[in-house]
DNA sequence: CCAACTGTACATTGTTTATGTACAGTAGAC
DNA sequence: GTCTACTGTACATAAACAATGTACAGTTGG
């Protein structure tokens, strides 16, 4: 994928930050193999250009991003993706995703899920993530 | 469940504030049966001194909750669970389902997860949910 | 009525998020 | 080499958010 066909759904309105939404959404690329070893990222005037927003905001997601160890970071020359073979320092907290998992349970749940229906939307998530993985290319 | 058994695992050094983890552990309680419609809720300086934070905090969780039609406040008189046989009307980002459990997936996959294991620790996560509901209280 | 409880409103504080501007490093053209 | 045009970065500012303390207002049972 080249650097300038990148587009990221953010949304400005929603109560997560952006700054966090444009890591998920390149931490996502990355974990689809969309966004490999070595491939250069937008400048963060550009990919700032792009979603509407600052360019330090975007140099924010960028540095919690080489923080997790999946990019790299040369000021002067732009920011390239560092995965695999490269250790992964994990997001934030780990037992954060039962916790999230739960949550996001709980809602559905409260909307009528049962137990079964909540399998299926589950898998069918994973079912939409892997579909968009490398091979469709 | 009895309004004095219920504890709330809240964590102050997480980046989700805890107004929200306050709300986010009573929905789950209410997913799981172990609140149910007619309940009485803690009073929020009840709740404030269990945690460790204001009452006001928990004020706010409750008027979170109480958006969302899962409970109904009366001043001067309590807090009580409105569920089920109410509608809910879903927590404030309710699209953001698809986004949170792609967010989940992608770190499990970083971490180096396999679609195999994706979908098993998925599972577990749902598995666990409904072992915690209200039929082994 | 009154005392002890309930949720709520409001001003204040500290933190977080996003911005604008200026700085510093790199790479290619010439 | 040295421009020039790009890159990331540092810092000060402003706005939004989260949590607090205090005071207020409604309810309930004595």
């Amino acid at each position: 994928m080249s650097r300038n066909e990148l587009t990221l759904a953010v949304d400005l309105e929603s109560t997560v930050p952006v700054y966090r939404q444009i890591a998920d959404e390149i931490r996502a690329l990355v974990a689809r193999g969309k966004l490999c070893d070595g491939d250069e990222l937008p400048s963060v005037r550009q990919l700032g250009a792009m979603v509407g927003v600052n360019q330090n905001t975007v140099a924010n997601s960028y540095r919690q991003l080489a923080a997790e160890g999946l990019i790299e970071l040369r000021q002067g020359a732009g920011a390239r993706v560092r995965f695999p073979a490269h250790p992964y320092r994990g997001a934030p907290a780990e037992g954060d995703n039962e916790r999230r998992l739960h949550d996001v349970i709980s809602r559905l749940v409260l909307s009528g899920a049962s137990r079964r229906e909540v399998e299926r939307i589950l898998g069918a998530a994973v079912e939409r993530f892997f579909a968009r993985s490398r091979d469709d290319r």
